[in-house]
RNA sequence: GUGGCCGUAGCUCAAUUGGUAGAGCUUCUCGUUGUGGUCGAGAAGGUUGAGGGUUCGAGCCCCUUCGGUCACC
């Protein structure tokens, strides 16, 4: 039922085409895959809306899930797939981002490629916000609800327990998602933890779900490389890249570089919370395969679209008397029927339905953009 | 015509006993990367209707004037 096809290997890079086979059907990759924390994409968009947007595949939130109590619920309908009508692929993820987006990320208001760095925290201590992990130990991470405060544990266990009853396509291992704070001691500890929680995830793994492991190991390159050996010796069906990415773009590309040196490429690589539509074309010449991130469609809540000249700030009072659409060529449902006037009106009348427009916009966007990707390296131009 | 009230940022309004003007919205810029948070950060923007007076000092007190508004003739 399951396949990772690679149809064509370019000769100018890393960049490879395929085609990942699937109970739900099948995705053309280089794909991106679009966040539905809960089971559907935020911005008020229905499954079908969200298939009309071109989309392939999505993934959803173990953690989220967790804390919102309604797992069993999901079980008895039978997943993911049958109680939200989404007939594609679906991804979830373990619940290892919320231990630094909770943590860390939340603590010091810090992304995946960080912007802030240790000798700046105490200037930035002002921006402390609500912590709600816990502690971090062998047994598991513990959290402090964000919904309603009580305790959570999860663990490998409970994390595979709940993937497997909310039955998507591929699950991901629990692992520590580091900090571009962490120092080598917390990068090799958090690694380390890592290791052991997919062993422990892995020995009660029974399930027809295909699993991603995580590659961690922050950006110290040595320990990049002991991860990536031992996540290529687990036997898992694809390969993640997750973890803290270094603070610019750049350090990003090495740290996929040096991992390139040692991972299996006859897996999926999956580089976890990235796609940022300016470096796509990037890290698909790095060989990644799949890339999800919430930049996309949290941005379109926002007010930004994406255009093939840069986002665009549709709520920008310069816009309201623009009556074209985003983008001239595009053929997705919003471009259709609305111009940038009236999704501006929308927007300055607090209506939801103008985030919800420029999320299926830019869904549709990104889905044109990789088919042309996906083109170029079947005709050898990347 | 007479009397009252009002005139402060593009808009709606603040400013304790007179101590040299603030906020929200708007505008612009930037950020957001395995989604707690349709959100965060920053900037711009004022001869306080105009003119004069009192005072060390006036958005505030006094006079004149212009504009608006209400009531009564």
């Amino acid at each position: 039922m399951y396949r990772f096809e690679i149809q064509q290997k370019s000769k100018k890079s890393k960049a490879r085409l395929g085609v990942l086979k699937t109970p739900h059907g099948d995705i053309r990759t280089p794909s991106f895959i679009p966040v539905a924390t809960l089971g559907v994409v935020k911005g008020g968009l229905s499954s079908e809306e969200t298939s009309n947007s071109n989309v392939q595949c999505q993934i959803t939130n173990t953690f989220h899930f967790l804390d919102l109590d309604r797992v069993e619920q999901v079980n008895k309908k039978g997943g993911l797939h049958k109680f939200f009508n989404f007939n594609k692929p679906i991804f979830t993820d373990s619940g290892g981002f919320q231990v630094f987006s909770l943590g860390k990320g939340n603590e010091f208001g810090l992304g995946k490629i960080g912007s802030i760095f240790p000798e700046e925290i105490s200037s930035t201590e002002s921006r402390k916000k609500g912590k709600n992990l816990l502690k971090i130990s062998q047994r598991g991470a513990r959290f402090c609800s964000p919904r309603d405060g009580r305790e959570i544990l999860l663990t490998p266990e409970l994390s595979f327990k709940v993937q497997r009853q909310l039955g998507a396509d591929f699950v991901y291992l629990l692992d520590v998602c580091g900090s571009p704070l962490d120092n080598y001691e917390e990068a090799k500890k958090e690694m380390d933890i890592s290791h052991q929680w997919f062993k422990r995830f892995l020995k009660v793994a029974k399930t027809k779900q295909k699993v991603f492991g995580i590659i961690q190991g922050g950006v110290y390159s040595d320990l990049r490389k002991e991860s990536t050996k031992f996540v290529n010796n687990l036997p898992v069906f694809g390969i993640a890249i997750g973890g803290a990415l270094g603070k610019d773009k750049k350090e990003m590309y090495k740290i996929i570089s040096d991992i390139n040196k040692d991972i299996d490429w006859q897996r999926p690589h999956h580089l976890l919370g990235i796609g940022d539509l300016e470096v796509m074309e990037k890290i698909i010449e790095l060989g990644i395969d799949l890339f999800d991130c919430a930049l996309p469609t949290r941005i379109a809540r926002h007010g930004s679209a994406l255009t093939s000249r840069g986002r665009l700030n549709i709520k920008s009072g310069s816009m309201k008397d623009k009556f074209e659409p985003i983008e001239k060529s595009c053929k997705c449902p919003t471009c259709q029927n609305y111009t940038i006037a009236q999704i501006n009106f929308l927007f300055r009348a607090k209506e939801t339905l103008a985030g919800k427009l420029l999320t299926i916009h830019n869904l549709f966007f990104i889905e044109t953009y990789l088919e042309k990707i996906r083109k170029k390296i079947a005709q050898g131009k990347l």
